[in-house]
DNA sequence: TTGTAATGCTACGTATCGTAGCACATACGC
DNA sequence: GCGTATGTGCTACGATACGTAGCATTACAA
């Protein structure tokens, strides 16, 4: 549940971007979407390196492959942000947060309203397991 | 302002860290630290590439380069989440966060908390401006 | 059965990183 | 003043990752 997902390369990331905007793709309609125009195999190999990464996995429609992602974007979005608070502050979330915070990418009230919103997120679940 | 840091790899990165943990330090005091033995060499050429990347700067003392860190760690952290956040989320801080909340790493008590805290230094530093 | 469209495999050039050798400079002791 | 040690920068080499793509193979359709 903590694996470690590798990192991305640049294509890599924007093919990932694709994968989550638009439903599940095929190599050929992510193809169409890239912004540079790239051969058909090229394509293909990063989205097969994605598999192999733990970032998508396929389904076989016919003889087409449709890659699904594997985990939603927040949460690659989140483990990333994990290995970061890991690498550099030891593992401690609040640091970051601080630092964020210094940084002018985020103010108390934002911080705030995400506490009221989760908050409100967890007990429309049900109350959680745990 | 928001100069984009490059990458750093495994050793760069544990390099820092002596950096940020014990003050300015000397190419020796971070080989004597360092959980490898490496020559002499080899622990320079990570301290240059590490100034040319922008995450040290040094003086000289006498004939000896000393290594400062050129910005502290919490601030790097934050802009490498930063990046995250452009990366993946299109720039929504909210997204990651929550992600973050999904994925364990948080809990509406310590977000709460955070902007609290994040209230009473703001205060305590005078009123910003803005 | 033959052609077309999909696949996986393999490869190549470049950049980055860990690792280090070596030549050059400079301070300090004699 | 000169040699020795110590600190420096330069250059390099192998491994890995990534962008890029060609090609052989397989499977469905007419």
């Amino acid at each position: 549940m903590d694996d470690r997902l590798p990192e991305l390369g640049d294509l890599e990331r924007e093919v990932m971007q694709l994968v989550w905007a638009h439903g599940p793709v095929t190599a050929e309609t992510v193809r169409e979407r890239l912004s540079r125009r790239l051969k058909e195999s090229t394509v293909r190999t990063v989205l097969r390196r994605l598999e192999e990464k733990g970032y998508t996995h396929h389904t076989v429609d016919g003889r087409t492959y449709v890659y699904h992602a594997a985990e939603p974007r927040a949460r690659v979005a989140a483990k990333a942000v994990q290995r970061i608070v890991d690498w550099f502050c030891n593992g401690s979330v609040e640091e970051v947060l601080v630092g964020m915070v210094d940084n002018a990418m985020l103010d108390q009230q934002q911080l705030r309203s995400l506490a009221d919103q989760v908050a409100k997120a967890k007990k429309a679940r049900g109350v959680k397991k745990e």
